[in-house]
DNA sequence: TTATATACGGGGGCTATCTCCGTTTAACAA
DNA sequence: TTGTTAAACGGAGATAGCCCCCGTATATAA
């Protein structure tokens, strides 16, 4: 009842918590680097020099794992799009995010993957790490629609998907030009 | 070295054999479109009223149980391109098999999955009962192009693999008229 | 220093994929 | 028809991955 209970019961997370969260962070991320999106969840674990339960203890499951790690990579993202709409007009900056999206995809395939992948579960983990990214492509498009130079008929979110699925791995060699052209072709096809 | 080894060692198939590989087929649809696209194979194996040993004699992993699920849907739209070609102008063809397309995405959820999917195994998937979906797209492509009308910057396989990421059940409930929107902006985009 | 909430580890349950092999059956020849 | 044989069947079980459980260890606060 009293607001000493509060007290009582917050207790701050143990150092040696934070520290492996950390560590599990970042070493899925590598493996998933270097395995693909399918690495088990135990060998990450093995990777990070921890047991599985530790590592379920932070991410309950697997789902969430990836998108605390692709949560992590957005992050990035969406601070660029502040700086290119600052620096540049309306379209073009939309046009440089996109762009530079394109760019992580590449570096990030196994985020493509995870963009697309999800059997069933895209829209939830779209739905957590995805409201960052959905602020962001929704800024720059408004931007630019408020500049009256596009239109805007499609959730600009759905811009992303077509371009990550473009942009994932399994799209084939040419995927980077590929998706470098869908860029401008959405771009062109949203003119007024 | 003569003919007549063929002979022997051919043999047609067991009409058992053919008959429970349809069965698999059907049954696989009508399973995957029930349960979604991870419904287990002993499930499908079941409902079909065979052993598990049977399925996987006649598809040897789950991708190519669905593959071969895939492929016989898209044999229908393969059909409608030839259809159209002949009825519509060059553009007005392509916009209205892409929207065929939309709308198939949509009858078969499940396809939309298979397509974007398979984890690290999208491409394989694509490589095999891609091989008529990509002629069918191409052919619609190129005849556009040849009308003058149209600049083909991309693989055109590319647009089909950024609409089905759009109208995908993960791309939540809009994802109808978002993907129907999204091909008028493609083919906006692509005019010359 | 002690008490306690919190975190750790890894064995094990469960489920799904795929394999193996003994049994059954359709196809062909005589 | 009937016998022979390659082909197909079925389903138990080997393997692997996800995730839970709970006894042990430790950081934190008093």
């Amino acid at each position: 009842m009293s607001g000493s209970d509060d007290r009582k019961t917050l207790r701050r997370q143990r150092a040696d918590a934070a520290r492996n969260r950390l560590l599990l962070l970042e070493t899925a991320k590598s493996v998933f680097a270097e395995k693909g999106i399918d690495a088990s969840m135990d060998e990450i674990a093995r990777a990070a020099g921890l047991g599985s339960g530790t590592l379920y203890r932070h991410f309950p499951h697997r789902d969430a794992l990836i998108e605390a790690v692709y949560r992590n990579e957005m992050e990035q993202l969406a601070q660029a799009a502040e700086r290119l709409v600052a620096e540049l007009p309306p379209v073009a900056a939309l046009r440089a995010w996109m762009l530079l999206f394109v760019e992580y995809m590449g570096t990030k395939q196994l985020m493509a993957a995870a963009l697309t992948a999800l059997p069933g579960g895209t829209t939830e983990l779209y739905a957590a790490s995805g409201a960052q990214i959905q602020a962001t492509i929704e800024m720059l498009a408004q931007n630019a629609v408020r500049g009256g130079e596009i239109r805007l008929e499609i959730e600009p979110l759905e811009l992303l998907r077509a371009i990550a699925a473009v942009a994932s791995a399994a799209a084939g060699p040419n995927w980077e030009p590929n998706a470098r052209r869908l860029v401008d072709i959405l771009i062109a096809g949203m003119r007024a």
